[in-house]
DNA sequence: TGAAAAATATACCGATTGGTATATTTTTGC
DNA sequence: GCAAAAATATACCAATCGGTATATTTTTCA
């Protein structure tokens, strides 16, 4: 690997953190040079701007919670330990991310919203990205004959990762697990009751 | 009312919305003068500083938020019919919400995160108030026999509260109501099977 | 109606913003 | 090891940031 690609991703991964925790208009460029120990000659001379490096960050940061994610999945054997799994990462993202500031899909979800349409369309990618993994989880599944072959796997995706995202927020703004602890108790029933 | 009253409360219902919007670091003393056909001589006349002028914007939406939930509640007669009449309301928050930028808890705590300690402190009495409402609603149908006595009140609000925030931001996000479609199909009949 | 008080505008502050042109250093590959 | 190329630093830009001191206007109330 040649050294731009190497300092690249450095940049990327100290990056990501920072404008996960702080937003996009809350990091500045003083802000990402002093950690990346870089000057803005650097910066952009890797990059074409801010939001660029935004775009790179939170793809990484993206990535490497699916990474995270696959990993977990990866352990288990049948898919409703998996899917299992992948609630029980979700329940330890609280206190623990993959990203230090939350989840990525959130955070950058709620500030693109109304006014940055190019970062939204990111999210919406990502975000399916995530359903559609999950969807295929239960897929699976039900070619297995572990889950019932009447639900509705979209559904049942849709309405799981909602409310752990709904979660994240609320046991981050809290600083309590309570919220995330009843959500998942939840889900896991929610996912026993479509178990043969 | 004396004129200073009214013009400082002309400014939080105009500001609203663009912090909401735009988020906190998002939107600029420039924006808020333009938006609110004043100097910036005239906003610090009213307000601390920016940050002050937030807090009072994001109280005036909340109140704003709760008033059309009140409106909802009490247009109904039995505790379900409440209840039910809350989800609707949020399912409508998406296309149509009270306060243009979708919902301030989610906004707020999203921003506050990690590094706006007043901000997440804020937040946190907010979530409060509104989930103790909503607890109450069930409370109150289960002393009129509408719903089981078993059930924990608080947990089944926290996870209605959660899916439906997280909804919020999928359904936004995506620009497609089916993930905010889906959570209130799932929640109602989570209502239903708590019913007596 | 007129003077005190309240509200607002003007004009400014230093600091910081994102960004760039250019000089310098470092890496690369022969 | 040396020249070309790539990467980085320096030094700058105009614009904007949040904030304030002061002058001016408007409102209030006797």
């Amino acid at each position: 690997m040649k050294k731009g690609e190497r300092t690249r991703q450095g940049i990327i991964e100290t990056t990501a953190p920072l404008f996960n925790t702080r937003g996009f208009d809350g990091t500045s460029l003083s802000i990402l040079c002093e950690a990346t120990g870089l000057t803005k000659g650097a910066l952009y001379g890797n990059f074409l701007g801010k939001e660029d490096l935004y775009k790179a960050s939170f793809q990484y940061a993206m990535s490497k919670v699916r990474a995270c994610i696959r990993k977990e999945v990866d352990r288990c054997t049948t898919n409703k330990e998996k899917l299992l799994a992948v609630v029980d990462f979700f329940a330890r993202y609280v206190l623990d991310p993959p990203i230090k500031g939350g989840c990525p899909l959130l955070n950058t979800a709620i500030e693109a919203d109304d006014h940055r349409k190019s970062m939204k369309k990111l999210v919406a990618v990502e975000l399916e990205l995530t359903i559609s993994f999950l969807t295929q989880l239960i897929e699976n599944g039900k070619k297995t004959g572990e889950f019932l072959k009447s639900i509705k796997s979209r559904e049942v995706v849709l309405s799981v990762f909602c409310s752990i995202e709904g979660a994240i927020m609320f046991s981050r703004v809290s600083s309590s697990e309570e919220a995330m602890d009843v959500v998942v108790k939840n889900i896991k029933n929610q996912i026993c009751s479509i178990c043969i």
